[in-house]
DNA sequence: CGAGGATGGATTCCTCGGAATCCATCTGTT
DNA sequence: AACAGATGGATTCCGAGGAATCCATCCTCG
């Protein structure tokens, strides 16, 4: 295996493994999958976020974020609000119940990753921090692995 | 957003956006997923390899693999060997047309890699790679993020 | 202003992975 | 040897994402 496909393996294995693991620990503490708990971030984070920002944003397709944003409003934590100028269009917006079970939820992420994580040496992971950032704009800006 | 999720989030952003692209690329030109690729590289490097083994590395149930080989076999990718000593279990081998789609794929995943990182200062890369395949080692070591 | 294309989003169908269950086989203990 | 528990794996059911399609609305250009 050459070098790229190595480090990104490592990369696949990492990320697969910190998911399921915060994914357990918010669904057994909170009752959320870390997929939602990114979605209402984005929703809080983003002013006037439609289902098309989301999608951009989380480099999956609409149809996907539709069906997710349809569970966040079942379960109540977001309303659909007709959009001022655009009548195809719905803004999103976190409800009270969301912005709480937001504002719960991050210190149980950050907790969590922090533990697991604890073996990297701070300058290290501050290192890969600056990396995977820059990397992460230059890929965005450029569309790649938008799916669809 | 405290800083350890930040960085986590460009990870999986990051993570997606290639496991996308080469994604794309490898079933445009060599007609697989790159989930079957990763499948058929553990195959072919783990001597004897059962799907106990590719659910333990890839961190995803046994169950998931199980479906996921039906599908190499049916691809003609990979054949089930009977295990020498113990009745319940499989070998796993790669048969030579899966051999054949292996080393024609790894240039495919290793280019379109190369390209979308070229941005990126080959030691910014190294740096990465080392914290990676540490982190790795420690998760795995740990058995932290396996499913099920 | 009217027609054609572009855009936002929902829906449908299909594939894939996880959780739970089930069955065959192996291992350890008595 | 016999039984209990552990283990390997397949199967079933369900939730979630991608691709294609469809519909309503918006925008542009003649």
């Amino acid at each position: 295996m050459r070098h790229v496909t190595q480090t990104f393996t490592d990369l696949v294995r990492v990320e697969t493994r910190l998911y399921n693991a915060v994914n357990a620990r918010l669904r057994a503490e909170r009752g959320l999958g870390l997929g939602q708990f990114e979605l209402l971030e984005v929703i809080d984070r983003v002013p006037g976020c439609r289902v098309l920002d989301i999608a951009g944003e989380l480099a999956i397709t609409v149809g996907a974020v539709s069906k997710a944003v349809d569970r966040l409003v079942t379960a109540g934590w977001c309303r659909r609000v007709a959009h001022p100028q655009d009548r195809r269009s719905s803004v999103l917006r976190l409800t009270p119940e969301g912005e709480t079970q937001l504002a719960a939820s991050r210190p149980a992420v950050e907790s969590e990753l922090a533990s697991l994580t604890a073996a990297v040496a701070p300058d290290d992971l501050a290192r890969i921090a600056s990396v995977l950032a820059t990397l992460r704009a230059t890929l965005e800006a450029a569309s790649h692995g938008q799916p669809g």
